[in-house]
DNA sequence: AGAAGGACCAGTGGTCCGTA
DNA sequence: AGAAGGACCACTGGTCCGTA
């Protein structure tokens, strides 16, 4: 397949460092103007549009149209580890595995930026979504994966309190939702055992360095961390 | 001065763990709903909206405003290092001081969001140069911070190579335009002796690390890398 | 002509809320 | 009711081009 207006149509390629390795500064660099002109980028770039004109986006499917009728995810359940959700849920080790898959799609998104000589993300972006979505993983989106990235925030950091929480929860009877509120506080501990800096309890994590910190867990480190100076101040 | 409507109604500021310090998960957690809701953030977050709304930019001042006429900056020439412009003219060392400017705004925006518990920039963003223009750093603007990036980049890691480009071009009577563009080839040399890692010499330099690594840089070092490695195949 | 910077815009991080 | 995720939006990084 070819494109050929945005195929051809280059402006001259005439980096013009032939004689770089030659001593000094002088690089042909007194030419005529034009010189440090670059080529387009690659311009297949993982579907982002190539410019021009803000696209509306389509409000809800019309009713009456083909439709390739994907059905939602089902919904997560509290399950102990190792145990497989029955039934059409899905289980915590599902939802965390969702996340090193993003580590791996967040991987080739880097190779390719390397190969590419674009800028490279540290963390998963909208892009990775992007490829993600694009290789097939249309069970990964991007508001899923935040609302639990805390969950899997404590599954990486305290392996032992995270699987006693799940089992806990599951007898209780509880709901995902409950859980994943009850997943904050002990990172909120770990936080204050590190001078507050949940920025750094990610970032010193191989696994969590690429998930951006929650807001609310932010928050809520804050709100705890001038609680406690106040108490400290009247003693 | 006040403004009512922003300063009260907060949401409930029941954060309630105030019985977070009791032995394991209990922390009430299985109160009410609203648990967990947070108060609104400070508000008076460096100018930025407060949502509600797209704001229309108005375009290019009516002729017969006020005006408080802030003319331009002088343009910049090339001047030798401890050289004082003269004429309507800047020198390269005001140049390069603007850029420790702007980290000192980058620490005062740092240690604001630490203090309210928000995320905490690592580079010159949108957001210094706000507080910047703020604190009536007027002469401060992204372009030109972002133009003169790598000329800076040269200053901050190979003092003595900028020195001598600086004494050249001056000498030379070359234009400002010149001797930036002649910035980026010992660079892209850098570049080569770091394994073309030039996102990692920036990383890697104290003063560097807050700045973006401006496109047309990464885009030269790549292609200078896919020539050379071109030549090596054919060896 | 050379240069400074207001203004624009595709895309991002973030999350609300119509949906099932 | 509880939960999944399309869609939205303030704002960002990036830089063009009307301006002086």
């Amino acid at each position: 397949m070819m494109f050929p207006d945005t195929a051809a149509q280059n402006g001259p390629l005439n980096l013009n460092s032939k004689d770089h390795a030659q001593h000094e500064h002088s690089h042909g660099l007194f030419g005529p103007p034009g010189l440090l002109a670059l080529p387009e980028p690659s311009s297949d770039n993982e579907g982002r549009q190539i410019p021009r004109k803000k696209q509306k986006r389509r409000l809800s499917r019309e009713p009456g149209e083909d439709g390739d009728d994907r059905t939602r995810e089902h919904p997560f359940i509290v399950t102990e580890p190792g145990e497989v959700a029955r039934g059409k849920k899905n289980g915590l080790d599902y939802l965390f595995d969702l996340y090193e898959q993003c580590a791996r799609f967040l991987d080739e998104v880097q190779q390719m930026a390397r190969e590419r000589g674009e800028k490279c993300p540290t963390k998963v972006t909208n892009q990775v979504f992007r490829h993600a979505k694009l290789k097939g993983a249309s069970y990964i989106n991007k508001p899923k994966m935040r609302h639990y990235v805390h969950c899997y925030a404590l599954h990486c950091l305290d392996k032992d309190k995270s699987n006693f929480l799940r089992k806990q929860f599951k007898e209780r009877g509880e709901n995902v939702g409950a859980w994943r509120q009850a997943c904050y506080f002990p990172l909120v501990d770990m936080a204050r055992d590190n001078g507050w800096d949940i920025e750094g309890v990610f970032v010193r994590n191989e696994k969590l360095r690429i998930w951006y910190v929650p807001t609310k867990l932010r928050q809520l480190c804050h709100f705890e961390k001038s609680k406690d100076s106040d108490s400290c101040s009247y003693e």
